[in-house]
DNA sequence: GAGCGCACTTACCGATCGGTAAGGGCTCAA
DNA sequence: TTGAGCCCTTACCGATCGGTAAGTGCGCTC
């Protein structure tokens, strides 16, 4: 079947392109992870760029997903929502650490690109984290540049540490990291209070 | 002179390295930035990796350098010169994107490399700014995993800031971003003294 | 002014890149 | 039994990659 062969490619795409970026991954890489040849990846996606976009795609529809239904499982209480919202992100990117670095990639590679598109693809994961930031009665007097720059370091705070899991493992020790690992969903939701509590 | 081509080398090599990364800089496009073939690159340093690693050993002592100059400006107490810290990283990383595009694009490229050497070349970094942290009155009972978490969530919320620059500009306008560039040294001020405070 | 070495060139190498062209085997319908 | 179409193959293309080898011109020393 068509349909399974390009998930299986999608898939392979996904953590190469996380693990070496675009440039850094060649198409018989991709199909080779399949036992395939390129020319068969090339039958189910007609440039590298589409099969990139493909992955793009997914990945910028699953992370709204994510933020969407955090959104949900909470009641309308902004506060509850935005910490639910926040640590849903994060317990996601430790999950699956592939898709923080390839948004983390798109960002250094693409910026003159996504720089253009108005419509960026995680646009509506940003605007949707500053209005739950400014319904918090800590914010509610806040600008959008004061509330965006809040976002951002929540935001930043998340993928980062994310993005850096490995490396940190490698340095301190797994044991180590396990610990921070536990700590830092905590000290995400204590800064969320803070920041969010009236007063 | 041999010395200046060096150096004009490894600043346009630091250039095309933060913008394309290291697979999507060629040798050849470093040497013709400075109008020049790819063999007198080739003459000066004798390897890709060699050249990468050059720029790579400037920015972390730069890097270093910035750290150590915030602390080394402020008094004993502990709040203040971590509060100088970050904003000193914060500044640096606005004034000078391409040094954070390199430092996170080695987080990505070079996990597994930099997750068996213990002396990752932002390693002390980290740890003095862990240390800083500790000695605040607001966490002086913290675990080593709790100030590390803080540790880097500021240092994320300072990074990613810095690497979504030029994306963010061109998402929201010029106007919009100089507004939350303002805000947002207030607000990683803010959260130092929220988490550093006695209480 | 002959010789030497520094800084850089042209010429070339094999490997690999993304992508095209053409064909082969398989299934299934008529 | 034949023909169509799907999925994948081998063969090949020009461009570009990092890197080697062999000069070349220029300034300096003796």
């Amino acid at each position: 079947m068509a349909e399974e062969t390009r998930e299986r490619l999608l898939a392979a795409a996904q953590t190469l392109f996380a693990e070496r970026g675009f440039h850094g991954t060649s198409l018989a890489h991709v199909a080779g992870a399949l036992g395939l040849t390129k020319q068969a990846l090339l039958y189910h996606f007609k440039r590298k760029e589409e099969l990139y976009g493909e992955v793009l795609r997914r990945i910028s529809a699953r992370l709204l997903g994510v933020v969407r239904g955090a959104q949900e499982a909470q009641g309308p209480d902004a506060v509850e929502a935005l910490t639910e919202v926040i640590l849903a992100l994060h317990r996601a990117s430790q999950r699956d650490p592939q898709v923080t670095r390839i948004v983390l990639r798109e960002l250094l590679d693409n910026h003159a690109r996504a720089a253009s598109a108005k419509d960026w693809y995680l646009r509506p994961l940003l605007d949707e984290i500053t209005a739950l930031l400014r319904a918090c009665p800590g914010q509610s007097r806040a600008s959008f540049a004061e509330a965006f720059a809040l976002t951002y370091q929540l935001l930043g705070a998340v993928e980062y540490f994310a993005a850096s899991g490995e490396t940190l493992r490698g340095m301190y020790g797994e044991a180590a990291m396990a610990e921070v690992a536990a700590a830092y969903p905590k000290a995400l939701r204590r800064q969320i209070q803070r920041l969010a509590a009236a007063g």
